[in-house]
DNA sequence: AAGCTTATGTTGACGCTGTCAAGATATCAA
DNA sequence: TTGATATCTTGACAGCGTCAACATAAGCTT
């Protein structure tokens, strides 16, 4: 369940032109950004690891910004199958699953620092810089947690009298805010993920359990 | 409660040397965080607004990273002074009172986004960057609202079965985790504020209330 | 097949950044 | 008064994103 090798492009080596640079960019670019973060990823950097000059990326992206959303739009939609994956799990307790689900958000964060930090960071979203293609992955990713949400307010798993919007904006702020907490070093680390994960399935989940 | 207007360091401006340059760097440079973002804030910059030489700053700050730091600090320490005025109000019934401080938190975040950036961004944490000086604020703010929530568990507002530590941990994640969706625009604006303090609060102390 | 257009890749240049080295000037201690 | 020390200056360097101008290849039209 993790996507983050992604195979290889092939390089026309051949000559002057490369033949699919925009994916080797990308595969390459998600690997410097695994090693040197967010701010060590520069394009020259990223130019010169793919072998070609420095300019020539910007005929496959207009500036870094697009590029940073190509590749943050890629994380969504790999989030996305893991969730879904996680979800269709047909033979789990709703309350089990939900825990599942709540696990596997955290280790996904945990797993991909960086790329979390480019979907879900400050760079992107902070002046409205997201492209509308990264918009298109990650608004419909939130919406189908919502969905997800209404759901398990009518299983009775989480509080019916919440508003569902709220309710989710809550639950997975406490997703994000926990990721972001382990992933920034801050008040906890890896070693607790279990542990949090539980408290917070709990504090959300208790009340109304045993009816199914 | 907002601090964010320190009062403006006198300027020693006669001649060469400057006099209290390190204040005012301090000044210069929250205002400047606060138009330009954590990535605007360039020394060179603020160097120029001081009216001093690029490198100037170098001989009170070690380097970048600690004048963010330094900057961070006093974020943490005006924070706190809110908290503990929160907590303070003895009259607050203890819902109310957790209602106000859970408030108070993501309303410090929203009106102060780009210093809460740089208090729990990565551009601090990420690699070990804090300073020690940072660290001795920002590690008791966090132990200090442990023991608030012990204190709200014993109190029953809380609930006891959970272990104090991640209880803390969840709950400080889930007001990170909003004041982040807030700040960064994501699935959330300010408009939401209310419904989803309110939200929280009641999933993380509904079931024990009543008995005062 | 010839020629034109378009896509793609190249080098050169600009202004911005953080930071170091070396020198200038003021302050303080002896 | 003298020397040490703190503070501020200019000069320089490498790295960054990006624009302009030019080179080369591929594809389409006739």
């Amino acid at each position: 369940m993790s996507h983050q090798a992604e195979s290889e492009p092939k390089q026309n080596k051949s000559s002057y032109h490369h033949g699919d640079l925009r994916s080797t960019l990308l595969y390459a670019a998600n690997s410097l950004l695994k090693e040197m973060g967010i701010e060590g990823l520069s394009l020259r950097k990223l130019a010169d690891k793919v072998g070609v000059s420095r300019t020539a990326p910007y005929h496959h992206f207009k500036d870094k910004n697009q590029l940073l959303c190509a590749i943050a739009e890629q994380g969504f939609v790999h989030w996305q199958q893991d969730a879904e994956f996680i979800f269709n799990q047909d033979m789990l307790p709703p309350k089990e699953k939900y825990r599942q689900f709540f696990h596997g958000y955290i280790t996904y964060a945990a797993d991909n620092p960086e790329l979390y930090d480019l979907m879900f960071g400050r760079t992107i979203w902070k002046l409205n810089s997201a492209t509308n293609e990264l918009r298109s992955v990650a608004y419909p990713s939130f919406n189908y947690q919502v969905e997800m949400t209404k759901k398990w307010q009518l299983q009775g798993l989480m509080p019916r009298g919440e508003d569902t919007l709220r309710l989710s904006q809550v639950t997975w702020g406490t997703m994000h805010g926990i990721a972001r907490l382990l992933i920034d070093g801050i008040y906890a680390d890896r070693s607790h993920i279990d542990e949090m994960c539980d408290c917070a399935v709990n504090l959300f989940t208790q009340q109304l359990t045993q009816s199914k």
